[in-house]
DNA sequence: CGACATGTTGAGATGGATCAACACTTGTGG
DNA sequence: CCACAAGTGTTGATCCATCTCAACATGTCG
């Protein structure tokens, strides 16, 4: 059954329409010769499958090419957090190479499409191309920022606060790919995700979405998300937006 | 004035005491007289000194040789919040070479002492030394699975969960570094510092703290710390431990 | 049709926040 | 040497943001 909305990876990485989106920072053709060359492969996530296994880790990284993730841990009563939102261009798997054991999970949210490296091909990537190993840095650093800023969010801004925060950022992230078309974007994610990612419960999420919703500050049904009052909502969540730079994909 | 207990670290790599110490991965002679070239220069912070201003981020890179210190991000109303500690052997200043703008700041608990790195010579030593280009991968995810922890502690922890994870986590971060004797620990974070790393108001910090010690889970007097029933703080934390492997140091 | 996931809403309970004192220590300047 | 300010820890009283529990609505899918 083919899944739809998402097509696999192109064969070719020089056929990468992901890569050659405005976001990213460009590859030299050496690069991407070793980058084709490294990927053993392609693979689809349906939607809530588990891309990587809290228990049971594969050794495997991906970059995800399209649809929406999800990375988190959970306690063994059954809380759950979500770290963070993963949209394509991201790369999953690469602290299983570091930690001392399992660390987290990874969830596909709609059907995903991913490339696929060995894991232990990763010294060999440093070896043969830096460049390639300091934009590995530089992609852990950038997740790292990112959980960072929820760290801020679930540890000091109120509800409404936490809110208003996640839709400005995964609306800029959507924004910055190419996935927002005519001020609304597909917001694959439920109340339960969002109450798990910020750190709230199920109710108390509905009841404050419902507020911001109510007070027009944006819209979200039909799994279409616009926002109607970007400014109020910038103001609540006390974001302020820097211009980004292009990213290193791999 | 020379800082009491600190020491800065020594002009020769070679001599470092720090590198010796059995939780680090032994590097190449031609790595150790790499790094110590490539370093510019050591550093002293006296304690509650920034290291790293949120504002204006220097260009710098560091490793904390000797002190403790702590990152941290805040609200433009003023709310903090600490992002993880910082103990001997950790990097400070990776992600400023990464991020769109400042990120977080970075200010000493106690007076500490650093190795100073150019950080426009990152490249460089991606180029020249890949294996310290992994390594530098492998310090920052490190340090984005600390920022998970925490992120899952303020998330989805209570109170008292919350306090028995940072003990518990600090402690065992301490010993593999040595820094326990006789079962205690140099403990120089005051509550206020605890309660904006677990997203907690001061006093509910200080009666959680205050309950934990009178069931005799640990004992904190003198800025000194003893864990006196590291059993039930565990089971109370949800928290399993693994055995830690050598980690790498720049 | 029933089972299930998801969203909505109200009522009541509570963990943690806020406010307000006060104790103790340390350093400082008169 | 004392007086005082500043930083830190402690404790009680009260408040409220958020949680929990419990229904019910809606849509989808077999």
């Amino acid at each position: 059954m083919p899944l739809s909305g998402t097509s696999a990876c192109p064969r070719r990485c020089a056929d990468c329409r992901l890569r050659a989106a405005h976001a990213f920072k460009p590859v030299s053709p050496q690069e991407l010769a070793f980058i084709e060359s490294f990927r053993s492969g392609s693979a689809l996530a349906p939607a809530g499958s588990a891309i990587i296994s809290e228990q049971n880790p594969n050794g495997k990284l991906f970059t995800l090419y399209a649809g929406w993730a999800f990375r988190y841990k959970t306690l063994s009563d059954g809380r759950r957090q979500i770290l963070n939102f993963l949209l394509p261009g991201d790369i999953i798997g690469l602290q299983q190479e570091f930690a001392d054991g399992p660390s987290h999970g990874v969830e596909a949210l709609t059907d995903a499409a991913l490339c696929v490296f060995p894991r232990d091909g990763l010294w060999e990537l440093f070896r043969r191309f830096p460049s390639l190993g300091y934009d590995l840095t530089w992609l852990a650093a950038r997740e790292e920022g990112m959980v960072d800023e929820n760290l801020l969010t679930t540890g000091r801004r109120n509800a409404t606060e936490r809110l208003a925060m996640l839709l400005i950022h995964l609306y800029r992230r959507a924004e910055r790919l190419g996935l927002v078309q005519d001020g609304s974007m597909a917001f694959p994610i439920n109340q339960q995700h969002i109450a798990d990612a910020l750190g709230l419960s199920l109710v108390h999420t509905n009841k404050t979405l419902r507020r911001l919703q109510q007070l027009g500050l944006h819209e979200l049904k039909g799994g279409q998300l616009s926002l109607l009052n970007p400014k109020a909502l910038h103001r609540i969540a006390d974001y302020y937006d820097l211009p980004m730079r292009k990213v290193p994909m791999l």
